[in-house]
RNA sequence: GCGCUUGUAGCUCAGUGGAUAGAGCAACCGCCUUCUAAGUGGUUGGCCGCAGGUUCGAGUCCUGCCAAGCGCGCCA
């Protein structure tokens, strides 16, 4: 076990055995590294958090849980309380030496989450675009969100799926029929309607069958647009579970219509002005809303969204949509009817994703996604690539809006922090491939004894080279507390500043330790098995971010 | 006007009610006869938007104000 995990463990028995009744508090969060080195290796605040819950004075709850780590942990060399309740903690060297030891021996670097979130379906939906044109930076910024998200919580070991609704019904796609059509029978063109600029539907015109009607062009014009939009989600290493045709599977089955009866079924709709009302002021709402439209009978997007999230909950027990900042309107309207439909709304989560503008060349270009002037995610990935693409747009935190840096982006030096990343794992990997060209078989590498692994932290070493060893090792020791925190926050941020995290590190160390030494091969084995270590754990975090981690750059 | 989000170093941003608020870039001074210099060591740089409040303790929670982005359709 890691030792951290021990000295929660430790805790948390404490914590049993004081409380009667269970609590919720999250000791890993309470253990952490330090800011300052004075603090010691590991520090908690656990008798500052727990003192209320316990009714006792955090300095003397530190004495207690002093004594009773002292007792049971073996690799702590001091543990030190400072007032008004902190516990410093400073490792054995030998402490160092298990934690290489625990990696080497634990092929599975992220341990399953123990809740009954396991056992329950999430699905979650994002992207979503109309497929009515180019997908822009906005939609990639939700696309990579999603994915990487979706990825971490499968790691983590909860039960996802994850989909993409297309919204193929509706006013946007009879403005893409009329618009593909005045440009496909020009002689034939409807006046006076509102159109998409030509510059955009024309790329999907080629090769048309000369006699098709409006209907079977707007589905092949439709088709291919969707098309188009899988393609580059592809390319940027987006995929689906599903893809929920809004026309095909909520309209053809009857959804809205068994939608619409329930709701009326419990009194909740009116007639008015010729259209179906919703009571949803009566619900929590600012206002009624529009089912059904007076003009053409139609649903309006908020009944077939309702439908739709009814549909997601016969399929899953729990629900997250991933939507850009300008569809918050929507969130209170849904939420109400769904509750007023028996969902449990704490179910039922919506995240928004600020914008997103491209800088290039120093300047902003603000997107407008109605105005022509979209910056489309195609553009920029033939720029950038998919790694950097999806990198940059992880950086930020969803609720800030987001300058794309195009130039940074296509940087391949110090300043790209993807090419940092990548740069310490192609690193380590071209240290390992040396070490096992000359000097070491592969398999030396594999079980190493715990008293050459002891020499990483030997006596004779510099303080650089000690305090850089230190730093690695313990940074790498945090790796699932890091995924799991990243998880449990929705928020696969945290885990890309982690990961530039250990790249610092680990040039760090390489900087100050110099691995392969023909004069003391058991030294270069030590730091060799550290160095896997560390190949392994930037692997597996680029591998859930689903960003490529290079052996050769 | 109402709602959501944001405001932290010159810039881009981390920051889980705890200690002297951190990183990257930029600027300045260093480091390649050494495993990838696409790297690294160091220095400089802060009324954490403003004002109150809660707390033993607030960048973090609450209230008000100021500023920015977005939203407030029988569009989707």
């Amino acid at each position: 076990m890691l030792i951290q995990d021990s000295i929660s463990e430790i805790i948390q028995d404490y914590l049993i055995n004081n409380l009667p009744e269970k609590t919720n508090i999250n000791l890993q969060n309470k253990i952490e590294i330090p800011q300052n080195t004075n603090y010691g290796d590991i520090s908690s605040t656990a008798p500052l958090a727990l003192s209320k819950v316990l009714k006792k004075a955090p300095l003397i709850l530190a004495e207690e849980l002093q004594k009773l780590l002292a007792e049971k942990l073996q690799n702590l060399s001091e543990i030190e309380i400072i007032k008004p309740g902190f516990i410093n903690f400073k490792l054995k060297p030998k402490a160092y030496r298990e934690i290489l030891e625990y990696f080497n021996k634990n092929e599975n670097l992220i341990t399953k989450l123990q809740s009954d979130k396991n056992n329950q379906k999430l699905l979650i939906e994002f992207v979503s675009a109309n497929p009515t044109g180019d997908l822009h930076l906005g939609h990639g910024r939700g696309a990579v969100f999603g994915s990487s998200l979706a990825n971490l919580l499968k790691t983590i070991g909860q039960n996802i799926i994850t989909e993409f609704y297309i919204n193929d019904a509706g006013e946007q796609i009879n403005k893409l029929g009329l618009s593909a059509w005045n440009l496909y029978k020009p002689d034939q063109a409807f006046d006076g309607v509102d159109q998409y600029p030509a510059e955009l539907i024309q790329p999907y015109l080629s090769d048309l069958e000369p006699n098709l009607n409006l209907e079977e062009l707007t589905d092949i014009v439709k088709n291919r647009i969707l098309n188009k939009q899988k393609e580059v989600l592809k390319n940027i290493k987006v995929e689906f579970d599903g893809w929920f045709s809004e026309k095909n599977e909520l309209h053809q089955n009857n959804c809205l219509e068994k939608t619409f009866k329930l709701l009326e079924s419990k009194n909740l709709t009116y007639q008015k002005d010729n259209a179906l009302w919703l009571k949803s002021s009566e619900l929590g709402d600012e206002r009624d809303r529009v089912l059904i439209k007076s003009e053409n009978k139609k649903p309006t997007y908020l009944a077939g969204d309702i439908a739709y999230h009814v549909h997601k909950f016969g399929r899953a027990d729990n629900l997250l949509d991933i939507f850009g900042a300008d569809h918050q309107g929507q969130e209170l309207s849904l939420k109400v009817a769904l509750k007023a439909l028996g969902y449990d709304d704490t179910k039922f989560q919506i995240l928004f994703i600020q914008f997103v503008s491209l800088l290039r060349n120093g300047t902003e270009v603000k997107m407008s996604k109605r105005n022509g002037s979209v910056i489309t995610i195609e553009e920029v990935l033939d720029e950038v690539g998919a790694d950097a693409f999806r990198f940059m747009l992880l950086l930020s935190n969803i609720n800030n809006k987001l300058a794309f840096d195009i130039d940074l982006a296509k940087k391949a030096d110090d300043q790209n922090p993807v090419f940092y990343v990548q740069y310490a794992h192609a690193r380590a990997c071209s240290i390992l491939r040396n070490a096992c060209q000359d000097l070491f078989k592969e398999q030396d590498l594999e079980n190493i004894k715990p008293e050459i692994l002891d020499l990483i932290m030997s006596e004779s070493l510099s303080d650089r080279e000690k305090q850089s060893t230190k730093d690695l090792i313990l940074k790498l020791s945090f790796f699932n507390h890091e995924v799991h925190r990243a998880a449990e926050s929705l928020n696969p941020s945290a885990l890309a500043h982690y990961l530039i995290d250990i790249a610092n590190k680990f040039h760090s160390f390489y900087g100050a330790c110099k691995v392969i030494n023909p004069d003391n091969k058991n030294l270069s084995l030590a730091r060799l098995a550290l160095i896997k270590t560390f190949k392994g754990i930037m692997q597996k975090g680029l591998e859930i971010l689903i960003i490529h981690a290079p052996e050769k750059m």
